[in-house]
RNA sequence: GCUCCGGUGGUGUAGCCAGGCCAAGCAUUAGGGACUCUCAAUCCCCCGACUCGGGUCCAAAUCCCGGCCGGAGCACCA
């Protein structure tokens, strides 16, 4: 044990410029031998006496000491971290989650947070992932929405064991609203919204609260037949009249709707409150865990009723944080206005912040996995970032993108060379046996160069038209030169006289046009096109996704 | 206004429950260098942080008290 404090103490020196620090050497001490706690004050007498001795040295002592006897401080030890996300508490085996859009529209960046996160977690353990479409307001339904969500879902690699469409269920929530109401948990409302809010600020119940169920069940059955108009009669959820938090006391579990629904029309007019539906169905679809945003977090005290009465186990809950995306247009109803007025094609425009939109740039789907698996479920409010988002996506795909040339704002320069020259380059710089790209330049031929380069080349300059050919720049134009440089010069792409039109969209809604090399011409899917950036190539029109 | 959740390098996070192995780890951006016929990839270097004050303790990013800052909910939307 002296000689292991020695030895902590003339480490902690060396590596803190000869002066080594008793909290310091004791926290490490104790990590090293627990049971020292047990006497702090002669540890702390002996700490001391080394530290003095050890701060007294020079730094030739202290070197030649670690040098010949302690060798190994030297060693300097690279710590990893695994980047997972942390083990649920409470698995039993394996776990039932859920993923729960309203179909409002398609997906875009933030769902996929939760849909990965639920996914991570189904995939660690077993057990079901079940898509649960909640289109309990009528009026607030795309149904494009009933097949875009799985679509983008699948797209994700996110695997769905069972979908669940709520509007199919009414008939069960409403022999469950009738159970409740009978055993007296819920009860019928006639007060209008407004009388219903004031009297919940002032903690007072209302008058129908302790009537015989049997009222309330004849209410409940004439708001099912249609008895009354919206509004003028509501189903609630008993709770705790005195709660601290005015929201949670007494909501609404029922409400009237007579907007047509897209998939049963007419058929229903009273329908659960998301409080109550999802309730209900976590408990009979077998939830162990639910994963969902902090928004929710009130709503998941409000739910913990539900179960409260009916001695139902309550699922594990998480709630993560509100993450700002920025420079991103998410927002479902701005995206429908824009695309009815022709301002965006559609949900897909690489403008919008969709997955529609992400995928139509060319990211790859792991690439979400890893920055939520990476971001974790901390109730941290967070910024996204597209800078760590963009890097992780380089990294995956990288290798196995092919490289190929594009001159924005082409001009054609006349190289002026006597002989015929021939290009060549790799498809791939990692990767030489994967294949490569030729051309053949006739003698006095013009090749495609960027305009927006040659005034940023000097008189007599030398450069070179990658994998090409020497040029030096003689008044306004490039001119083809024999003689080699010496050392580096500067390398910029160009393309074959016969190359074809393109035009690239830009996320900012910026568009470049240019020359695009013959061979990438039939080329479909995400290149790298050098000293420009990664493209999804479609055609003519190739899609900006990162530098 | 009421209720709740947070705050660790520019950004994103690990660590916090169970004080010591943290004079704080990892990633990414910025900056520098190597390699290099790409403004790419890869490798190396560098820079930079526990919201503020107090308490407890040999020892606090971690526990306790108070302030400050940020966010969410308060719909018969989800």
């Amino acid at each position: 044990m002296q000689q292991e404090i020695r030895k902590q103490v003339i480490k902690n020196a060396y590596m803190h410029g000869g002066k080594a620090d008793i909290s310091s050497v004791v926290g490490k001490l104790i990590s090293i031998n627990p049971d020292a706690k047990k006497d702090m004050k002669t540890l702390m007498g002996t700490i001391r006496k080394y530290v003095d001795e050890v701060n007294a040295m020079g730094a030739d002592q202290l070197e030649e000491i670690v040098n010949t006897e302690y060798p190994d401080i030297l060693i300097k030890e690279k710590k990893e971290e695994r980047h997972e996300l942390p083990d649920l508490p409470g698995v039993n085996g394996s776990v039932v989650m859920r993923m729960a859009p309203s179909p409002s529209g398609p997906l875009h960046i933030g769902h996929s947070r939760m849909a990965i996160l639920n996914d991570e977690y189904v995939k660690r353990y077993g057990g079901k992932l079940i898509l649960r479409i909640e289109d309990t307001n009528p009026g607030n339904i795309d149904p494009d929405a009933y097949t875009m969500i799985p679509e983008d879902l699948k797209w994700l690699g996110v695997d769905v064991t069972e979908t669940v469409i709520q509007s199919s269920r009414m008939e069960f929530y409403y022999s469950e609203a009738k159970r409740m109401i009978s055993e007296g948990y819920m009860y019928v409302i006639e007060e209008n919204q407004q009388e219903f809010h004031d009297l919940k600020l002032k903690k007072v119940p209302v008058k129908e609260r302790d009537a015989d169920p049997s009222v309330n069940l004849e209410k409940f059955d004439k708001m099912i037949s249609g008895h009354y108009s919206e509004g003028e009669a509501a189903v609630v959820m008993k709770t705790d009249i005195n709660h601290p938090n005015p929201s949670i006391r007494d909501w609404i579990a029922f409400r009237i709707n007579t907007t047509e629904h897209p998939l049963t029309g007419s058929k229903y007019s009273v329908y659960p409150t998301m409080n109550f539906s999802v309730s209900v169905d976590d408990h009979y679809l077998g939830l162990t865990h639910v994963i969902r945003g902090i928004d929710h977090l009130v709503n998941t005290e409000k739910q913990k009723y539900v179960f409260m009465y009916n001695n139902w186990k309550i699922p594990e809950y998480f709630h993560y944080g509100f993450i700002t995306i920025p420079d991103t247009i998410l927002k479902t109803t701005i995206i429908k206005e824009g695309i009815k007025s022709g301002k965006y094609s559609g949900w897909d425009d690489i403008r919008l912040g969709t997955l529609k939109a992400l995928k139509k740039r060319g990211y790859n789907p792991e690439t979400f996995r890893k920055y939520w698996v990476r971001s974790g479920m901390n109730k941290s409010n967070a910024t996204f970032s597209w800078e760590i988002f963009d890097s992780m996506d380089r990294e995956i795909i990288d290798y196995n993108t092919e490289r190929y040339s594009f001159v924005p704002h082409p001009e054609l320069i006349s190289l002026q060379n006597a002989e015929p020259l021939k290009s060549h380059a790799l498809l791939h710089p990692q990767r030489p046996d994967s294949g490569f790209r030729e051309y053949s330049i006739p003698a006095q031929a013009s090749v495609y160069f960027p305009g927006d380069e040659i005034d940023k080349i000097n008189e007599g300059e030398v450069i070179r038209l990658k994998d090409l050919c020497v040029a030096v720049k003689k008044g306004n134009k490039l001119v083809y030169s024999n003689i080699e440089p010496e050392g580096r010069v500067k390398i910029i792409q160009w393309a074959p006289e016969n190359s074809g039109d393109i035009q690239i969209f830009h996320p900012d809604g910026n568009i470049d046009k240019g020359k695009l090399e013959p061979l990438a011409t039939e080329k479909r899917g995400v290149v790298q096109l050098e000293r420009y950036g990664y493209v999804n190539l479609d055609g003519k029109n190739g899609y900006f996704l990162h530098k």
